[in-house]
DNA sequence: TTCAGAAAATGACCGCGGTCAATATTAAAT
DNA sequence: ATTTAATATTGACCGCGGTCATTTTCTGAA
């Protein structure tokens, strides 16, 4: 039969996890090595693996963890009034995720978990996400702010859509510009969601 | 100075290619390995990556020849006249990239590549899918068939980000269905290019 | 024909993620 | 206290992408 794990067990995991976030700090999610890790927690190698599937594991569970701050952070604030309100609080998540390849290649690999695993903080993440865009969306159209002819719901999915788009155009953009964030995805949500014509 | 590449290189490196495909037809393009195809290339390792210079690079060569030959086709037939008709002009590309992740992964990699690198095929396919969709979208916003208050190329690269999100989607797909890009793609493209509401 | 130097190809080697049979530790049963 | 069985950890080992000093092959000039 199957026990509750350890008290050792759950200390061991704690510590790896606390090592692995500091070491992003220092070298960033595309640094971390697996073997810098499992040196500095004093475990072997194999113990990670055996705790956490593979290291896009490891890092899921961080990226997840940030994503669940920044999404506390972003329901602290108020309901968006206009749609460049709604960009706006959007921004804090662009930023995070612009912040390393990693992080948006790994999101876009969990982003569709619906389902299967749904303990995964990461999945959570997501559903949260699409709930408080939903919201905000199905406040907007109460309004009269943008289009009634969907769901808010899928206006929120399709906001996630032009997120992931803006940010994967980022990534290339070894032209100049840094990417103005709040001005092409301001674009693409306004044409999404408030579209002037039939 | 700097020679002309030798007729020897040339074959080579067409070798090289002729055998990835190959390989690529039996075991996928995930299932690909390095070692496999210079083994029956008949050449060293370190040959393959100078001329190539990654597994990602010899990639990213055959599957912008597979989306090149998929533009031809699609270019081949006629112009659609209605939102419906467009997704199906879609599906091709939607099947060859759903086929396997490594292709959906790399063509997002690549997919912003403006302005450095035109001399990539993959990037080349890119520019011509954009440009072919921004025609129909043209076409079809002369018969008013779809909303004028955005310009066509925006218009058109707002379909590659729904495409994309439909598409990560289906990879996340555990769940039972095989996803039904036509519906699912519909259902995004029609709300993007002929809402209903202002 | 010979020779210099550039281009092409080689393969031993490395880095790093991931595996697994063996070992150590824990905690419940006797 | 001792045994026992499940749990936790270990570290040598592997696979595979990628590197680079060295060697081989080509080409044009003397």
């Amino acid at each position: 039969m199957s026990r509750p794990p350890q008290k050792r067990r759950l200390e061991t995991r704690a510590r790896l996890l606390e090592v692995a976030d500091a070491q992003i700090a220092n070298v960033g999610y595309s640094g971390l090595r697996v073997e810098d890790v499992v040196a500095e927690a004093g475990v072997a190698k194999g113990t990670l693996f055996s705790h956490i599937g593979d290291k896009d594991g490891l890092l899921a569970v961080l990226i997840g963890a940030r994503m669940m701050a920044i999404l506390d952070d972003t329901e602290a604030s108020p309901t968006p009034q206009t749609v460049t309100d709604l960009v706006d609080r959007l921004l804090p998540v662009v930023t995070f995720v612009a912040e390393d390849r990693v992080i948006f290649d790994l999101l876009l690999r969990y982003s569709g978990t619906t389902g299967t695993q749904t303990d995964e903080v990461i999945t959570q993440s997501f559903f949260r996400q699409i709930a408080l865009w939903a919201g905000w969306v199905s406040a907007l159209q109460a309004t009269g702010e943008i289009r009634r002819d969907q769901p808010a719901e899928h206006l929120a999915e399709g906001m996630q859509a032009f997120l992931n788009h803006v940010l994967a155009l980022s990534f290339c953009a070894a032209h100049g510009t840094p990417a103005d964030f709040r001005k092409e995805l301001g674009g693409y949500l306004t044409a999404w969601l408030a579209p002037q014509a039939g």
